[in-house]
DNA sequence: GCTCGCCATGACAGCCTTGTCATGGCTAAG
DNA sequence: CTTAGCCATGACAAGGCTGTCATGGCGAGC
C-alpha cells in the first residue's frame, strides 16, 4: 500500500540515474559490473518492481501473452492455460485469456482487443489456429503469434505440434497387434487440422497391415461426447460390428463406451475403445481409456517461449517452429480382440 | 498496422480538445450533447481504441482483472474464465488468469504480481477465497477482490456465493424422496468452505426426515476422481451397502460409478449416485448425473461487475454480497430405492 | 446593469519507463 | 602528444491518457 516506489526511488538510493537503473533492469549492455551490483542491491533491499503499463507505454515490450481459444475441452483449456503460464512466469510475463466464439463475429471480437491492448505475442490454439480472420488481424495489426497444432498453410508463421498423423498411425498399430482387424474410427471436427491427420495416420495403419477400411466403419464426430456417442450408435448398431473403436479424441471416446456400456458391451472383452488427448476424464471411467497423451503443457510453453523471445523469422527461410513428443498410453479400454 | 491513431486525432477529427473527448469516453458529465455526438462519431469514423497501457498509467483505471484459481477441476476453472470475461468484454475489460500453487510459496507467487501489474481487482475462487496469505497480500497492496464461495470469515471482503447447505439439503430430500433411507455421503475437500456447508446440508436433511446419520456411511473425500474412488470402496465393499451415495461434487461421484460399474451393480436400480456441480463430466457418463448446477458463469460475472463498477463498502455495514440461486439437476443416475 | 456561480471546455502537468542522443573519461593508435 | 573511438553514464523527450485547475460564456439573483 505504501506509497508505490518507481525507478526514482531505485536510482537516488544507488547513486546513479534512472537510465542505468532501467539498463540494468534490461539486461542492457555497458554497465559496469560494480554499477550493477549495486543497482541490483538497491532494488532488493526496495523491493522494487517495475510498472508494466509504464513500461510496455514507453518500450517495446508489453510483458503480456495473450491466449485465443474456441475449444469445447475444459482440459485442454487449462492444460495450455498452466503451460503456457510456467513459462511467462519465468520471464514476468502474465498470461491474457481471451475466449473467441467462432459461431459469432469473430473479427468484431478480435480487431477492437487488439487495437486496445498491446500484447507482445497471441497463442492460438485449435481450431483458431486455422482461423483465416483470426490471422489476418493478428497480421494486420502486427502482432506476432504462434500456432499450436494448425492444419494447413504451415509455412505462414510460427506453430508447435505434434506428429497426429504419426500418433493415430501407432495407436492402430496398437489396436491391430492385439488381433483386430475390423477396427471402426470416429473422425474429429472438420475445422481441427489434426482430424485430418489423424485420419490419414488411421487409413495408413490399416493399409501397411494390409487390412480394408469399410466405409461404414468411419464415422464424421465433432470432438464432443455427445457426437460420439451418435457416432457409436451407428458404428455398434447392426448386428454386424468392429470389435475395437478408435475415436480421435477422448471425449469421443467416453460417448463410444457409454454406449458400449448401455449396451452391456464387456469392455474390453467384447470391444475395445481407443481415445487420444489423455485428458483428465480419460482416467474419469472404468476401464481407463487406452489414449495418447498429447506434450499438450509443453507445446504451449514452447510457444510462449517463441513469443517472449521474439519469433525472428529469416527471410525465404520457414517459420521456426517445433514438432514434440507423444505418447502412447495404454490402460485398461483396450485388449485382446475376441474369438 | 498502419500508424496508431491516438485521442488526438479524435480530438482533431472533432474540433475540441482531448480532454473533452476523454470526458466523452469516460462517460463523465459536462458535455454537451452535441459535441458528445460529434467525438463519438469521430471515433467510430476513426475506429479508435484508447490504449489501455496509456490509460492505466495516467488514471486510476487498469481495466484489467485477475482470476486467481488452484483448482483441480478444469471445467470450474473455464467456467469461471467464460463468465467473468462475458462480463469485461462489454465493458473493456480483459482477464488475467494466475494459477496459484497452494502447495509452494504463495506470498512469492501472489506479491511479485501485485507489485507489477496493477489490476483493478481480483477474483478469487476456491480454495483460495480462504486462503489467509493470498487475502493478506491483496489487502497489503490495496487490490480489491471478490471471493466466490468463501468458507468463513464473510464479512471481511465481499463475496458471491450459493447457498450449498440449502442444496445439499434439497438433494438428499430428494434421494429420501425416492425412498432412500440409507444414505451415504461423501465430504469434499476440507479446504473448500463448501466442503462443510454442503456436509451440513446432508446432515440437516437426514435429521429433519427422522434418520440417522452412520459414521460408517460418511467418508472423507478430496474433490477429485480417485478420492470419491477410494470412498465408494469402503462405502460399497461390505455386504450391507447402502441404497444411494451423495457424493459432494461431481469428480467423486464419477468416482463411485467407476466402482459401481466394476462391481457390476445396475444403476440406478441397486444404486442411486448424486453429485454436485454439474461440470462436463456430468453428462459424460451412463446413466447421466443427477447433480446440482452452480451458477458458476453467473457467479464470476457478478464478482466481475462488483470489480468493474468499485465494490464500495460503507463504513460498518458488511460489505456488499450476493447469493446467487442453484438448480436441481435430475438425471438418470438416482432412482426408486431398491425393495 | 452588475455580480455570482455554474457549466462546458481547454491548457498543462504528471503517471513511470524506455529510447535517443549527448557527454566526459579512458584507451589505443597515429 | 594528439585524436579517433569506445565505454559507461546521464539528460531529456516521448509514449497516450487522465486529473487538476483555469477560463470564458451564460443565466439567475439583486
Amino acid at each position: 500500500m505504501s506509497a508505490k516506489i518507481t525507478i526514482h526511488d531505485v536510482a537516488r538510493e544507488s547513486g546513479v540515474s534512472i537510465k542505468t537503473v532501467s539498463r540494468v533492469l534490461n539486461r542492457e549492455p555497458n554497465v559496469k559490473a560494480d554499477t550493477r551490483d549495486r543497482v541490483q542491491a538497491a532494488v532488493a533491499a526496495l523491493n522494487y518492481r517495475p510498472n508494466i503499463s509504464a513500461r510496455s507505454l514507453a518500450g517495446s515490450k508489453a510483458y503480456l501473452i495473450g491466449v485465443f481459444f474456441d475449444n469445447p475441452s475444459p482440459g485442454y483449456v487449462t492444460d495450455v492455460q498452466l503451460g503456457a503460464i510456467a513459462r511467462c512466469r519465468q520471464e514476468g510475463f502474465h498470461l491474457i485469456v481471451e475466449p473467441i466464439d467462432s459461431t459469432g463475429d469473430v473479427e468484431d471480437q478480435v480487431a477492437p482487443m487488439l487495437a486496445t491492448l498491446r500484447m507482445d505475442g497471441v497463442i492460438l490454439t485449435p481450431p483458431l489456429s486455422d482461423h483465416p480472420v483470426v490471422l489476418a488481424a493478428l497480421e494486420r495489426e502486427g502482432v506476432a503469434y504462434v500456432r499450436i497444432a494448425p492444419g494447413g498453410d504451415i509455412d505462414r508463421a510460427p506453430w508447435v505440434s505434434m506428429d497426429d498423423r504419426l500418433a493415430a498411425y501407432e495407436m492402430t498399430r496398437h489396436l491391430i497387434g492385439l488381433g483386430h482387424t475390423d477396427i471402426g474410427f470416429i473422425i474429429g471436427h472438420p475445422d481441427h487440422g489434426a482430424s485430418h491427420q489423424r485420419h490419414q495416420g488411421f487409413i495408413d495403419a490399416m493399409r501397411d497391415a494390409g487390412l480394408a477400411v469399410r466405409d461404414d466403419r468411419v464415422e464424421q464426430g465433432w470432438f464432443s461426447f455427445r457426437s460420439g456417442f451418435e457416432a457409436a450408435e451407428k458404428l455398434l448398431g447392426g448386428a454386424d460390428r468392429p470389435s475395437a473403436i478408435f475415436a480421435s479424441n477422448d471425449d469421443m471416446a467416453l460417448g463410444v463406451m457409454a454406449v458400449a456400456n448401455r449396451m452391456r458391451l464387456d469392455l474390453p472383452a467384447q470391444l475395445s475403445v481407443a481415445g487420444f488427448d489423455d485428458t483428465p476424464g480419460a482416467k474419469i471411467t472404468w476401464p481407463q481409456l487406452t489414449t495418447v497423451r498429447q506434450p499438450i503443457h509443453a507445446m504451449a510453453g514452447t510457444a510462449a517461449d517463441m513469443l517472449m523471445h521474439g519469433v525472428e523469422r529469416e527471410e525465404g527461410a520457414p517459420p521456426p517452429s517445433r514438432l514434440l513428443d507423444f505418447e502412447l498410453v495404454v490402460r485398461e479400454s483396450t485388449g485382446q480382440a475376441p474369438g
